[in-house]
Parts: structure tokens; C-alpha cells; sequence
DNA sequence: GTGAAAGCGCTAACAA
DNA sequence: TTGTTAGCGCTTTCAC
């Protein structure tokens, strides 16, 4: 039962040996041209493909690309995935995904295991906490970090958004719209961006004249509960006009508490999230956010992947993020175009 | 640079024969009991992990797995990767992504990849139109499709969702609140699960008493501008009162012209979606769907990936689909819980 | 209980 | 221009 068709069995068929067949194949130039083209010709027919593991195994590298995401329901990771995918089908990368959850032991497993296929790449948001012995499991790989930045012990790429101007100007709007207690929801200390993100919102009330009560600023993991508890906690205690979230699954965990609670607890609240789901722009009318231009990270790290930096010194690049203003204030009625 | 570890390296540095190391990796019993122990410590702390290809190249089989869906951006393909790419984690599978797009030449070449690297199984979603020569690169790997079937000249495991019900509730539903002329949109007869649907539809109209009107029926590929533009078409014309979508993505596709349209135009419009993404809870005070068992079909897809089923006969499991009552008519005002 | 040899598919280096 | 050899990391088979 399936008998691989290798460059030997293709050899035997044309009696002639392997080595020119190989070079027939991979158009090397001492090949007899007609040799050459009855070569390739019976390869096509018989359906060869070159053996991956083989290649492999000589030190060629194996053209696998991991992806460590938390979760691939978010939209901005599903869109990332896919752009991703679709560039990694232009540079003939085969693109692996590992789910972290944002556990770092899923995610040292996962190392562990594109070490077993020797990645060449691996593209991967840190899981929060503390770095754990991965380092073993780096050697030759080329890795490039997406939004957040973690030690890795070996230089990394890395692909990050610069969203402090895009918080700023949300607060801005919202304090332009009245609102004097903005609440803020993000991830904690232990991630890069959760830091940033923090100062940046802190900031943008600095400049927009306000206070900053750091009962207003609930922080936690980077994920849906987190955004669900606090707004949660925000909409309770009744402290705050306004919401500002700062992160992806915050911000649908923060929406998805907002659009259900009753309208009267929400009606005129001020709520801006974060990234730019197709869905935004038709919940409440519209979801004010920021948005960040997920295609273009992709590609770019797409492109990282393939060419992996010479220059093995730090290699980062931001991208922008804007502030998309909507329907700021919950619970108001459609609006139609 | 990255001098990889391997059981010889380990060999060397232990000074005994890297056939011992293999042993006491593999838990063989002929090891001395503080050999093995010596080993396996030693492997642990200079980071060892099997080389794959290595192991491919003897024929032992990859632990890879292909999935083959025609995008991750529509919420029913990302939610089914999300838990088969879990499921897999379970097995100590790899998943490889590709997007085909819904395009057979883009489907042909992932196919051709996944020989390469010796995939042990596909998982897809078969795309429309003519099967290719795609039977050459299939010797030996187990084919499940989702959602749709295929013949690929060989024995198949399918995952269908089984709606005919589904579709025939929502098309009574419709009727029971007073509609009469109600449209559909879906894929057209190139694929197994746009023929069955229709069919659904057609027969939930003549139980339901109702004309079958060719007019209304608008087929296409099963792609979100399908939806589009058949949603168009029908708000357009103005002889339907309702509307049921047979597809994920012509469900979006159509749901994004009905929200945008303009008010007059859709007021008391019947819309029923297709697929359950959790924002359609939200959109128009909650979307009518028809919801299938997205992780059930990932699981058992995983299940079915992981443990190729020895009996080659066909193998089809299908789960049922079911109409998911809310906010029927469209333009409504939010209803809040 | 341990080791040596062979071979999976492929290509760089040498031989003819 | 074509062919032979060797070796990448691993395990199965056979010898000790």
C-alpha cells in the first residue's frame, strides 16, 4: 500500500540512475536536456513530490512556520491567522498553529514540538508570566514576537502595535463628549503591552485634564473573563460614565456584558474598545475603537518568516493603531445609512 | 551554529552506543535500570526532542494533520479550528493550515504539500467544482471531508451537518408568523450541501403550504458576495417578505446588506441566518439561525484524524442542525434581557 | 544488557 | 554528461 514514488522508483522506471534524476528534477545544468524533460515529464505523470523528512534530515530546513496564538475565536487572531496563511501559501511555507490559551506550559509545549519538525520560524504572542526554559527549544529558530514583547534569552523579532496616540485620542473624545470618570480595562503588568497600554490611557487623562482613581482601572489576564468581570464591576459600583478597554479579548468579554445588561444601567455610558471586528461597526449602531491594522502585521510577519533577518541584532516594527470614533454611547437606538 | 542534540550526541557524551540511548528513550526494557535513568536525565537537560523527520524517513508515520477549510475569518470555520486545533493537542498532532479560498487550483496545491510532508490526515472542505487530479497525492492518507462531500476516488470519512429539519422549522416559523413569499440563498448544485439545502428549503415551502417560486431562490458560489448580492437582489425587488440562508458565509454576506440597508427598506423583513456566531445574540436584539454543533464536529473531526478507522467502507456521521427562534423580523429595536 | 549494521530519500562531492 | 558514495537521525535486526 502506497508505494512513494521517490526519485529512485523514478530512476528504476527510466533506467538511469538516481543522481540524474535529482538533477533533472531540481534543474541542475549537466543534465541532457531531453534527459532533463523525460525526467520531469514521467515525474509529473506518476504524481512526484520530493520527500519533505528527506530534505529535512540533510540540513535543508523545512519551510514550517509556527504560529502560537491564544485562541483563533477572536477575531483579530482569526484574521491574523488567515492573512498569515494566505501570504505563508506565497512563500511555499507550510503554517502550523498551536493554541497557548495563554499558558505558558501550552506554550512551552509547543516549542517543544515545532522543535521536533524544525520550524524554521516560529511567530508567537507570549503567553504572560514568567519565561520558563524554552531556550533550549530556540536554537536556529527565528523567532518574531507579535504585540508583546517577552525576554527570550536570543535575539527576536518583533511585530508590535503602537496604539499610545490611538488611547490618547479616546480619551480625548470621551472627555470631549463630557465625561469626566473613564474607566480603563486591560491587561496587567505581566505583558508588555498591558504596561503600555495602561500608561498610555493614564496619560491620555493627564493631558485631557482629568483625574486618574485607580479604583477605576481594573486589570487581569488577557482574556474574556477578565473584560466580562470587570465591566461587570465598573457598571455596579456606577463610578464611571465611560469605559476605555485595552485589549482584544477584553474588549469583547467588557461589549458582551455591556450589550446585555439592562439599558437603563448603560444608557448614555461611554464605551470605546479595542480592535476592529467586522461586527463593530453594526452592534449598537456602532462600537468606537481602535483599530489596529491586523493585515499588515500579518504580512509583515509573513514576511519576517520567510527571510529571517540576517542581522540577528533586535529587529522591531509598530504599527500605528487608530482611534475609529462610532456610536460612543451605549443603548442608543440604530442608526441606518 | 545550532548543533542539534541527537541520540548520538548524547551517546558520545554518556560514552556508550547511541543504540542504548535510543533504548533507554523509548522506555526499552534490555537497559539497565541506571542506564535508562542516566539517559533520559541527561537528554532532559540538554534539551533533546526527537528529530521528526528522522523518524518520518523510516516510514513511522508524521503526526501530521492537514486542514483544508476555505477561510478562518467566517466564525464557524474559526471556531472549528479553535477546537480541532485543542483536540489535536490532546492526540500530540501537528495541525498545518491551508486557506483554499473555495478554490480547487488552491485546494490541489495544498493537497501537494501535504504529501510532501507526509501528512497522516486531512481534514476539508471540499471546494466547488470538478474533482481534480488530486487523487495522486492521496496514496495512504486518511480523507475526512466537512460538511460537504466529494468523491475523491478513494474511501472518505465525511462530517455532515444534517439540516433538513432545521431548514424546515425556520421556513415554518416564517410561515407561522404570517409570511408567504419567503426567499432563500445558497450555494448552488456544485456542492453537496448547497443541493441538499435547497432541497430542505423547497420541502419545508410545500409542507408548509406554500408556492415554490423560482425567482426567489438565488444560488451562487458559497461565498460572502454571494450573499451580498443576493440579499441585494431580493431587497431590490421587493417580492419577498423573508428571507432563510443556506450557508456560512452567504449568511454573513447577506446579514451585512440587510443591517446596512435602509430602514424602510427592511422593516418586518423575516431573516433567517445560517451558522451561530456568538455576535449574532447581539446584532438586530438577536439574529434567528440555524445553529450546527460546531465542536462536536471539530472533536469528532480530530477523533477521526487521530485514529484513521482500519475498516476502509465508508464512514459519514452527520449531526443535526437546529433552528435557533429569536429576533425574526429585522429593524426591531434592541430587546434587552 | 549492549553494540554494529543497514536503510528510509535526498544531494554534495568525488569518480568516470 | 552520468554514476557512485556517503551521511543526515533514527530504529529494526541480528550478533555478542
Amino acid at each position: 500500500m502506497g508505494n512513494r514514488v521517490t526519485i529512485k522508483s523514478i530512476a528504476r522506471d527510466l533506467g538511469i540512475s538516481h543522481m540524474t534524476v535529482s538533477r533533472a528534477l531540481s534543474d541542475h545544468p549537466n543534465v541532457r536536456p531531453d534527459t532533463r524533460k523525460a525526467v520531469q515529464e514521467h515525474a509529473r505523470t506518476v504524481g512526484y513530490v520530493r520527500n519533505a523528512a528527506a530534505k529535512a534530515m540533510r540540513g535543508d530546513g523545512t519551510k514550517i512556520v509556527g504560529l502560537l496564538l491564544p485562541n483563533i475565536v477572536n477575531e483579530f487572531y482569526a484574521r491574523f491567522a488567515n492573512t498569515l496563511a494566505q501570504s505563508c501559501e506565497d512563500y511555499s511555507l507550510h503554517l502550523i498553529i498551536h493554541l497557548t490559551n495563554d499558558d505558558p506550559d501550552t506554550e512551552l509545549r509547543a516549542f517543544e514540538r515545532l522543535h521536533e519538525v524544525q520550524a524554521m520560524s516560529v511567530i508567537h504572542v507570549p503567553a504572560p508570566g514568567a519565561v520558563q526554559n524554552v531556550a533550549a527549544h530556540l536554537a536556529g529558530v527565528n523567532v518574531i514576537q507579535l504585540i508583546r514583547e517577552q525576554e527570550m534569552g536570543q535575539p527576536v523579532s518583533s511585530i508590535l502595535v503602537e496604539d499610545h496616540g490611538a488611547i490618547g485620542a479616546a480619551v480625548q473624545h470621551l472627555a470631549g463628549l463630557g465625561h469626566q470618570a473613564i474607566g480603563y480595562i486591560g491587561a496587567d503588568a505581566r505583558l508588555s503591552s498591558g504596561r503600555a497600554r495602561r500608561r498610555a490611557f493614564e496619560a491620555g487623562l493627564a493631558s485631557a485634564g482629568l483625574v486618574v482613581d485607580a479604583d477605576w482601572i481594573t486589570l487581569g489576564a488577557p482574556d474574556f473573563s477578565t473584560g466580562q468581570e470587570s465591566a461587570g464591576r465598573l457598571l455596579a459600583e456606577r463610578k464611571v460614565t465611560a469605559i476605555v478597554c485595552g485589549g482584544f479579548e477584553v474588549s469583547n468579554g467588557a461589549l458582551s456584558v455591556v450589550l446585555e445588561a439592562r439599558q437603563d444601567a448603560v444608557q448614555g455610558m461611554g464605551f470605546v474598545g479595542y480592535g476592529d471586528p467586522s461586527y463593530y461597526t453594526w452592534l449598537n449602531g456602532g462600537v468606537s475603537t481602535i483599530a489596529v491594522r491586523v493585515d499588515e502585521l500579518a504580512q509583515e510577519a509573513a514576511r519576517l518568516a520567510a527571510c529571517p533577518p540576517t542581522d540577528l541584532n533586535i529587529n522591531r516594527r509598530a504599527f500605528e493603531a487608530s482611534f475609529v470614533p462610532r456610536n460612543t454611547h451605549l443603548a442608543m437606538d440604530h442608526k441606518r445609512g
